[in-house]
DNA sequence: ATTGCAAATGCAATCGATTGCATTTTTGTA
DNA sequence: TACAAAAATGCAATCGATTGCATTTGCAAT
């Protein structure tokens, strides 16, 4: 009969009081070290499971000065102290999640993000963590320059800026705003509106890809068709009602997400508009929702779960010291009722 | 004109040689004991921001025995390998992280969660962190009951178990079952579903609540009126459409969440029935997209952000071993078209 | 000047694991 | 058998902060 350990086996030194040898002999069994004999560290290995002892990760990343922990920071609009409620976050999260296990790191959240850029250096968040993935920009770009110039390997999920000094990946922003918009004017829409907040990188790409996408069909942008609508569902339905009082015309509506086009079908709904008959509506990101919204939304594809296993790849390659490209990942028009087809 | 320091002060002894003291001094000037003089510690602590010291938080929890972390699992469907697209996570996860950081705690994420139930104990998880808050018991209660049997520190959201042995905050899932029910009831409806996978507990006590409405009603519950659905909404919609080809004879609908409603209200519409008029139906959550579905959804609110916050100050009142009671938090019914009202 | 006491500071062990550099043991060969 | 080389193991410093206990300093009263 094996007896029970009469004592919880706590560190090295217990193990190796237990079996006759140095700590050191015992540790480097365990990292299985060829200095030590095969047969010595086998019988160290059993011993350890047997005892139901694993090594201590706090004592042993403090040692190494290592944390193996990537902080992840979702930049939330700087105006709505809002909780995001776009599932759009969530897969992202997942992404990331699935990406960090693959390589035994551990995952960071970060709590009331854009609070104070400011001291960001010396946070937990920063200060724990070997890396930081930032989803979005926000308006924050400058203090994300001064944080990778400072040496932190950080990732960011955006658009590109002019000058952009961190590693990004991101949608193909231009692309979605454009076949977003092309398709519309396919469709006969001639006054297509622009939803959503311009002064992020992304928004501005998507922007971008909008005008030119009017510009190839010869048609003139109308300032009025641009309006910055919150991210927050129940804002952006305000914003959208007090738009349509104003009696614009319009035809079609590029969104810049999937949660701000659902709230837009029901704002227009609401005023009395059809969708996509009188109004076509087009969103981004082709949240799972999305093609369960009524009607079904016409929605750029981002691979959101894909761009978080990227994002970890990135990350991870940086703090190792190898050189890291920006990386696009493609964006697809996927097409269902909403805008008409 | 002030020198900038000419290398970065990184450990307590550093700052000790400089400001010509021992690092026991430091160390308490920068805790605010009171052993220090006052004068000594302002100027330590002075000199400690000047030269943009903090201390060194890995080293400080590992001589101190503890991590400031708590780790969050959310308990997924065991059949359904998928990543959560329900927003209700999200929010859930929001309050939580919020809840935290008003303790200067961190969040660590469960990546890849019930894969591995059995040795969760050994798991970084929660080895870790000082206690682990799981939402949703999917249909390991018994592996949490062990778990907590073993010491750590756990808190529950989810619904009461018979020989449940951790701590549990939820919501009223009777109470949020029976009055969907009734309410559909009182608008007349006498065929009425229940979707939900109801090996749950959460689900379990929403399904006695409907049990008890119709037993309240003198309506006779039809087992085919009961059915497992995925929560998933992709293959909720699959298994929904091939209910409808049963035609079985059903006038409303409870979900047991809000995305299995918006989805059973796609799969409706699409095979030809009408919401409400034909068939009503009642989510639940109230996650901020049910008020935009199409029609708006009435649906049981959860206030999912509280929720988050009362797991927190219960975990960690359980790690500074206080008593802790459960907590039911109150559940609503809010009224909107989808059931007809 | 001496003593006593309180206040302030310093000394050194400690947490658990890793690792460069000895030191011991084993192996191979003359 | 002896001796060098190789293989295996041990010693002890180290990471950075905290804290019980010892020691020094300051001040007041005698």
């Amino acid at each position: 009969m094996s007896k029970i350990p009469p004592r919880a086996v706590s560190s090295l030194q217990d193990l190796a009081d237990i079996a006759g040898v140095s700590r050191a002999t015992v540790s480097r069994a365990l990292n299985n070290s060829t200095l030590i004999n095969a047969e010595t560290r086998k019988r160290l290995q059993a011993l350890a499971s047997e005892h139901n002892y694993t090594v201590n990760k706090q004592a042993r990343d403090f040692r190494l000065k290592q944390t193996r922990v990537i902080s992840v920071v979702f930049m939330l609009d700087a105006h709505s102290e809002q909780h995001p409620s776009d599932p759009f976050f969530l897969e992202m999260l997942g992404g990331i999640a699935d990406g960090l296990s693959l390589h035994d790191y551990d995952l960071l959240l970060a709590h009331a993000p854009v609070a104070s850029m400011r001291d960001l250096a010396n946070s937990r968040i920063v200060r724990n963590a070997e890396g930081v993935i930032f989803v979005g920009q926000g308006e924050e770009h400058q203090a994300l320059n001064k944080l990778a110039d400072a040496g932190t390997p950080i990732v960011v999920w955006g658009g590109s800026v002019a000058d952009k000094r961190y590693l990004l990946v991101g949608g193909d922003n231009a692309g979605g705003g454009f076949s977003a918009t092309s398709h519309l004017i396919a469709q006969g829409r001639r006054r297509i509106a622009f939803f959503g907040n311009t002064r992020t990188p992304e928004n501005q790409a998507r922007f971008s890809g909008y005008e030119k996408a009017l510009a190839q069909a010869n048609l003139q942008p109308d300032e009025k068709l641009t309006v910055d609508i919150p991210s927050d569902m129940q804002h952006a339905q305000v914003v959208i009602e007090n738009l349509l009082n104003k009696r614009i015309d319009m035809d079609a509506v590029v969104c810049t997400s999937d949660v701000m086009a659902i709230a837009a079908i029901a704002a227009l709904t609401e005023s009395g508009f059809s969708v996509p008959d009188d109004i076509a509506v087009v969103g981004y990101d082709d949240i799972p929702i999305a093609s369960f919204s009524s009607p079904p939304l016409t929605t750029i594809r981002q691979s959101i779960h894909q761009a978080g296993s990227v994002l970890v790849e990135s990350v991870l390659a940086l703090i190792n010291g190898h050189q890291v490209a920006d990386t696009t990942l493609s964006s697809k028009l996927v097409v269902r009722k909403s805008c008409g087809a």
